[in-house]
DNA sequence: ACGGTGCCGGCATTGGTCGA
DNA sequence: TCGACCAATGCCGGCACCGT
């Protein structure tokens, strides 16, 4: 992968080119061990031999009744302990639930819808309240250090702040004269960048005099996502504590907020507010919101939540067509560490194809002392940064975490009536890691018959209980086969 | 050989604050 | 009400070393 060269780094004086930098090494480690340390602490603390299930896939509550054929789901095959369930056993609308077992379950449900402030939000449904990009990054506190270090010089601007506040500004200016920017008059949330090919023929034709000619070839997509102006904002959102919200400008540094996408990267501009404790007679409690929190996107309608492009998680943004492919991609082999590359190779691929009609167009136009077309991970122009294995595992992880209790009710919900226990040899070596703890920890999954989703379990045991399961069952028995293939077993159950 | 882990500087991002 | 400044926070990524 291309390092930035345009600002080398200094051998020996960055990162863990540093003196001390570094896992310790072997026989220095009792020595690492008198000052406390993350590795010291114990991961998670399971007995050896305590079966530990699958993080993402567990129901929240067993004993919570599922919509469907209860007697014919996946949750219902793996528990069938919950088919015997005191009370009224007829069932509603022949769903086998009870009558108490529905009215828990819409309790449930309007609990969540309305008590769940973030419920609605399209692009999250759930806040990660502990992010494990935070986790994993986590330090614990340092004695003092000394603090010599020459500050760096500071790099001077790049092309794409430029063109960010180039756009803040154009947007400022048609928002005081049209009420929104041009870009909703056109029908899209974006600013669109210059179509390469436009953009060699603006670098190369120019007449007047620029002082940054290049800028337009680097530029990106920006998603101007502005709440207030959107459809069906309400007349002023309202902060936490229940006052209105004010709106507070646009953000400066950064302008906008870069978002990981393919084959280039895009920018989220956006605006805040903030609950004013200086507004007079409704004097707010100081709060600070972007435009893109939680707080704000909820309070939008659903259908314009939905057209919110990205992920945002602390610190971290990814589009949302990027983050599909990673559900669809991290399901199977095909794991982090090749979609880092994936990402990188196609990055790569449009930067080679742009350099390539750049010193094309150079040819035809006639230029002969073109500068030379931007480096891949030049800062201050091409700006190019395929997000690292660690980056998109954290990533995932979050957004599993946030979408668990989503992914499990679907899951449970499903019908099954034969399971397939499907066990990939080699399966767990391409599964992420993440510190340690490996994104799916199952080594098995169950597949109903329409190859629906997987329903990991940590060991051999689960299958079995699986197949008890079935047996313990009125449905009229089960039929089961063993190979020593990729998929382990299949029961089917009959259908009475 | 490959992947996991820890260290730590740079800087992206946040949010408080103040002035126009 | 809005824009802008600026300090604080802590994420991201490169590197060295270890384990398998």
């Amino acid at each position: 992968m291309g390092r930035d060269s345009s600002h080398p780094q200094q051998r020996g004086t960055h990162g863990g080119a540093r003196r001390g930098a570094g896992r310790p090494p072997k026989d220095s480690e009792s020595a690492a061990q008198l000052r406390p340390s993350r590795t010291a602490l114990p991961r998670h603390t399971p007995q050896a031999s305590q079966v530990v299930p699958g993080p993402f896939f567990r129901p929240r509550r067993p004993t919570q009744p599922v919509p469907g054929d209860a007697s014919n789901t996946f949750w219902a095959a793996a528990h069938p302990e919950s088919t015997a369930l005191d009370g009224d056993t007829d069932g509603l609308g022949g769903s086998g639930m009870t009558t108490n077992e529905v009215r828990q379950l819409q309790d449930d449900l309007g609990f969540v819808s309305e008590n769940d402030e973030h419920a609605d939000i399209a692009r999250g449904d759930a806040l990660v309240d502990e992010s494990l990009m935070g986790e994993v990054l986590e330090e614990e506190e340092r004695v003092d250090e000394e603090e010599d270090d020459a500050r760096p010089t500071l790099l001077p601007e790049s092309s794409i702040t430029r063109y960010l506040r180039s756009v803040r500004d154009r947007v400022q200016a048609e928002i005081d004269i049209h009420g929104e920017p041009m870009c909703y008059r056109r029908n899209d949330l974006y600013e669109r960048a210059p179509h390469q090919l436009f953009a060699l023929k603006a670098c190369f034709t120019r007449t007047q005099q620029d002082e940054h000619p290049e800028d337009i070839l680097y530029a990106r997509d920006v998603c101007i996502w502005l709440p207030h102006l959107l459809f069906g904002a309400p007349d002023s959102f309202k902060c936490f504590c229940g006052r209105k919200l004010s709106r507070n400008g646009f953000n400066d540094k950064p302008i906008a907020r870069r978002v990981r996408s393919m084959p280039v990267d895009f920018y989220l501009m956006t605006n805040r507010f903030v609950c004013d404790p200086r507004r007079i007679g409704d004097s707010g409690c100081g709060m600070n919101s972007q435009g893109t929190d939680p707080l704000i996107l909820g309070q939008l309608p659903r259908f314009v939540q939905e057209a919110f492009p990205a992920y945002i998680i602390t610190r971290a943004a990814i589009s949302k067509t990027l983050l599909w492919q990673m559900r669809n991609t991290f399901a199977t082999r095909f794991g982090p560490a090749p979609f880092a590359e994936l990402i990188s190779e196609i990055q790569y691929r449009h930067h080679a194809e742009c350099e390539l009609m750049y010193v094309a167009a150079a040819h035809f136009y006639g230029i002969v002392n073109a500068n030379r077309f931007s480096e891949f991970g030049n800062k201050l122009q091409y700006n190019a940064s395929p997000p690292t294995v660690s980056y998109l595992k954290g990533v995932f992880t979050d957004y599993m975490t946030a979408h668990r209790v989503f992914i499990d009710r679907y899951v449970a919900s499903l019908p099954l009536t034969i399971a397939k226990a499907d066990h990939t040899f080699d399966f767990l070596k391409y599964m992420g890691g993440f510190k340690g703890e490996h994104i799916f920890t199952a080594a098995y999954i169950i597949l109903n018959e329409w190859e629906q989703n997987p329903w990991p379990c940590s060991d051999y045991d689960q299958i079995t209980g699986l197949r008890e399961g079935y047996m313990d069952t009125d449905s009229g028995g089960v039929e089961g086969s063993e190979s020593s293939s990729d998929t382990d077993c299949i029961y089917r159950l009959s259908a009475g």
